[in-house]
DNA sequence: TAGATGTTCTAACAATTGCCACATCTTTGC
DNA sequence: GCAAAGATGTGGCAATTGTTAGAACATCTA
């Protein structure tokens, strides 16, 4: 668990945030998280993995990155330190363990622990970089490279070359139309680069 | 000045900043730090105003967002704490005025001036929030607007409805090509948005 | 079994954007 | 003043993506 939670040098931190907090558990795909609302507390991926999404007025969604097992939605914590609404919406992209941490406890812990601060910094750095490539990829790649690198990214989170996904699903994460999806993924198919059946992607 | 830096409370932090740091000027479009480049100090706008760019494999650019007087490029700051190389470029977008410090002074002053955390917590906030307008502009809205939001920022930042900047340079900040630019720009002009002279852009 | 729902495939079309070529005009350097 | 370089305006074309519509098929349920 403190290496889950990131916190190698130091297990009592791990400990103190296992007391203090609250575990919830999450079925695939239920929300987690819901966009304008005011966090309270700050979750941490005990297991299971969570995908954070942003999106558009016009209901339009984009996938930002994945939160794997121990670590925490930074998003939510400084957005939650000074009172603000959050920006994102996360959901569970597999059944999911997590722990909540109330906020008016995390600023104590940080006191406390200052050993904390760095992990806190280092998982922010992390999500910027990871959100600079989204920039990068929306902004420069055609949707077939971006349908690509979807699938690849999806099946190293999930461990696996077979992915129980449908067209609609993937086109609501990289923000297209369905029958975009459907276009490209034939051609990919036809390319030799996957196998495509029902709910079912096979990456080769 | 601490006003400026951001330390209502402690304008003893930003003495002792001053202190251990030292400042450089300068001039408009020149580069303050480049990709790929190992940060050694962290800078902090003491006046005028600097661009953070990212850029692609070929060449191609793209706003990600300013930093402002009294503001210090976050980036850098997680970057150079953890000895990466920095992922974006940042040029002076009017003649300014930077104080740099030194790495190694940075996280001795962060134990002895806690309240510098939650300006570093803040403005790590605010650069997200904005990276991730960025990310809703390029995946979500159009040319036109995008190119339309560009100008109302550029204006709002510079305090003036007139831009002296040529459509090349527009074109590179918003990661698309000249023509499209001029071409949507006479379109502007032609719906009373706005007036075009050469290297000059006025906003009605 | 029939109907309802959800998934995938296909075709055709429109809108946006990127790209190339070229004309025109202004500024700069010599 | 002249040539070169830079800035802008235009027209046309191609690639990509978005949109709409319909058919085929699978799955689920009443």
């Amino acid at each position: 668990m403190e290496q889950a939670l990131g916190f190698k040098s130091n297990s009592r931190i791990a400990e103190k945030l296992e007391e203090v907090g609250f575990v919830k558990t999450f079925t695939e795909e239920e929300i987690i998280l819901q966009e304008d609302c005011y966090v309270k507390a700050i979750p941490i991926v005990k297991s299971g993995s969570i995908k954070v999404l942003r999106s558009d007025e016009d209901g339009k969604e984009i996938l930002l990155y994945y939160i794997k097992s121990g670590e925490s939605c930074i998003m939510s914590f400084l957005g939650g330190l000074h009172g603000e609404k959050s920006v994102v919406r996360a959901i569970a992209e597999e059944d999911s363990e997590i722990l909540f941490v109330p906020l008016d406890k995390i600023s104590v812990l940080l006191k406390e622990y200052p050993e904390w601060l760095d992990y806190i910094f280092k998982l922010y750095h992390k999500r910027f970089e990871e959100l600079l490539d989204v920039v990068n990829e929306v902004a420069f790649k055609k949707m077939d490279e971006r349908l690509l690198h979807f699938i690849q990214n999806k099946c190293a989170l999930m461990g696996t070359k077979t992915l129980h996904i449908t067209h609609v699903q993937i086109a609501n994460e990289l923000g297209t139309a369905r029958v975009v999806v459907s276009r490209l993924l034939k051609q990919m198919e036809s390319e030799g680069l996957l196998e495509l059946h029902r709910n079912k992607i096979i990456l080769l």
